[in-house]
DNA sequence: TATGAATGAGTCTTCATTCAT
DNA sequence: CATGAATGAAGACTCATTCAT
């Protein structure tokens, strides 16, 4: 019931046909979200028996946990690439190429995305904790090594809980990335547009809030008029 | 189909049994969502019928549309409250004020809010471009004023889109409010915790960074070439 | 359970809204047969409360036998009208009044008819053989009693069986009036149209030939030839 | 919505096990009708679970339709064998073939028959409509042509409409067929009772009257004026 | 007497899972 | 190892009937 077999039936497959298996199931999934997902959609469009799905992944959570670690996998290594780049000379060029090619790359892998917001705002999916800790851990982490780089670098204000900072700009990230997949989030801001160009400046502003802040000057004195 | 008769039956009822069948049914839908939500359940908890669920609200979607409705109007006056509130001489406090009465409000109605962010990052909610779209239009309208009115008094850059800042303050307030809710998303940053000086604490540091920014200083000439 | 009570309640309802409750129940049976009925619908339409019916009739089945005597109460005056109408002169001129009578009068009374053909075609309503029995006889009674009037006036063969004529007379007179009723039954042949001479006109052809048979000539040399 | 596969579930079945679930399905569906025919007493009855009809036809109205096109197969073939029959010499003896073969037909499938008639007369069946459609035709062509070819050797009168012809033709045998099955509809004429020779004799003076008509002589200047 | 809220058995339907072939 | 038929618990929903008010 936990592993499928020591032996494990699925990874002998023809790599074609897993792949099939991964995607169509992926679809499903970020379609309906764990529980309205039905194995009887996925083995009717793949034209296989039910059964066999059994056999490969032993259940529905069996199947849910090997999907997500293989999207998991696809996503890693592009997002490993964003992260050790040449770094650009500053960090709000940093910040905004960060979320241009987050944008790019959630836009060119649309499924997974979906199914990882399902994972994070809803709470019953199976081994949700276990999944979820780690890439969040990850994704935060990043951000503060980023926010952190740049103090050191001088450009981020010393007295920044990194932490916070990573916070925010996660909060912004995600919800972007959520409002150009969902209309309805986006509600005419822009960033569900099919204008590139459009959509390229709506992230640009927010990642100038990020870096500027709201404020015309600070009220407590803590930064120098000019 | 058949409606229940003109004069709803669920309205008639005592009114500390209206509260039940609500809570219980506030309860369901939070924790499992609409479609994994059981009427079952519900009904098991509440001790009555499962027949009388439907004499009142004719189906399970009828059920979710009244209490998803009656749980904004449970909200609506308390957040109008904070909206019309006496304002704070500048733009940071009012900013803050905001955070920390919705905090509040969000942890004493946890279970409105648990509902409302499902209903924003799942798909497949019946009705929910329906409910969604009251909603949020009045969410980052009321940002986009706070936003406005900040800019008139010169307290918020002026060459700031409002609706991007709005955009990004109501991605930081729901994630906030999210992750106080639910510790895998907090990660230990402490907007979960149960120390209150601590998560007012973190909050005014979100609220930080969205007035100054993050940056020590505005670079002005690095908009990007390519 | 059986008779609702001694003192009947509906009995005492102003006429008017006697009338309009058996009204909406008939619609409500002849649309949907007897188990496929709702006293819900009907009670909707009506305005009144459920507990009403039954305060009434005792139950769905009491409603049931109730409307149905009292529908053959509104039919049989007719019908007798018909039946002891001054006689015209011969046999053929006498079916053919009774056909276009009886169609004119099903299709002022479709509901009533419809209900009827229920009655006779589906095996589970409850009473069927009490309420059933009663008007058959009498219906075939009648055309047993016109053909026999005829044979002693000469005007139909003795040889024949007076009960084999009336049930091809009340075949062919039922079907027809379910045809026009019902224009799947009709397949094109004319009575379902809402042209009245063309109705009449088949009626018509109908009656030809159950007065003069198909054939051009007797086989058995029992007819004269001419 | 999901259908059960390309290759259908229960053709695969073991034949046996095949015929058992349409017989007992036909006997539900001929003793309530479709909407009060109930799956949990087919099943109940099979001794299979309740999922298993669903495997195999999708929903009531596919076991239904699946059901009803079986039955017209089973009848198609011997029906067949009638029209295309070696013709008797005269118009008359075909008429009495028909009816008596019919009717010993109707007897040795007494459930399909039942159904069938159900569904003429039963206005709520799903897909009634393309049912009946493609029977009826076939019914109503078949006597057409039986009249046209005895119009033909002049064995019928040519005055004939022949569309009337076969009007009253199938009234008179579909009632027939009905009393033999009922005997509330037969009312003492003698179709249901268990003498096969008296049940003969019953057909044949329906036959009769077909052919010679009612009348001593046809009248000929009688048409209505009015 | 009229009302209509409460009931619960019954409806069709879905689906993950098992297991004999 | 793949198959897909069998399962049965659970789902939403309907409805005639009862009974306290």
């Amino acid at each position: 019931m936990d592993t499928p077999t020591p032996t494990n039936t699925f990874d002998k497959l023809p790599s074609e046909k897993r792949q099939r298996v991964l995607e169509e199931s992926l679809q499903e999934f970020a379609e309906h979200g764990y529980h309205q997902a039905s194995i009887n959609r996925i083995v009717g469009r793949l034209g296989i028996a039910k059964g066999s799905v059994f056999q490969y992944f032993g259940s529905k959570e069996g199947l849910f946990k090997h999907l997500f670690k293989s999207a998991l996998d696809q996503i890693k290594a592009p997002l490993r690439a964003i992260r050790d780049a040449e770094e650009p000379k500053d960090f709000g060029a940093r910040l905004r190429l960060i979320f241009s090619t987050s944008a790019a790359f959630a836009r060119s892998h649309a499924l997974i995305w979906r199914l990882y917001r399902r994972l994070i705002h809803q709470e019953d999916f199976p081994l949700r904790g276990m999944l979820l800790g780690e890439v969040r851990a990850e994704a935060l982490t990043f951000f503060r090594e980023v926010v952190e780089a740049a103090q050191k670098r001088g450009e981020v204000r010393l007295d920044l809980d990194p932490q916070a900072a990573a916070f925010v700009i996660e909060s912004c990230l995600d919800r972007a990335l959520a409002a150009q997949d969902q209309p309805l989030l986006d509600a005419d801001f822009g960033l569900s547009s099919s204008n590139e160009a459009l959509r390229q400046a709506r992230l640009d502003a927010l990642v100038d809030i990020l870096r500027q802040g709201l404020q015309t000057a600070p009220t407590q004195g803590d930064r120098p008029h000019d």
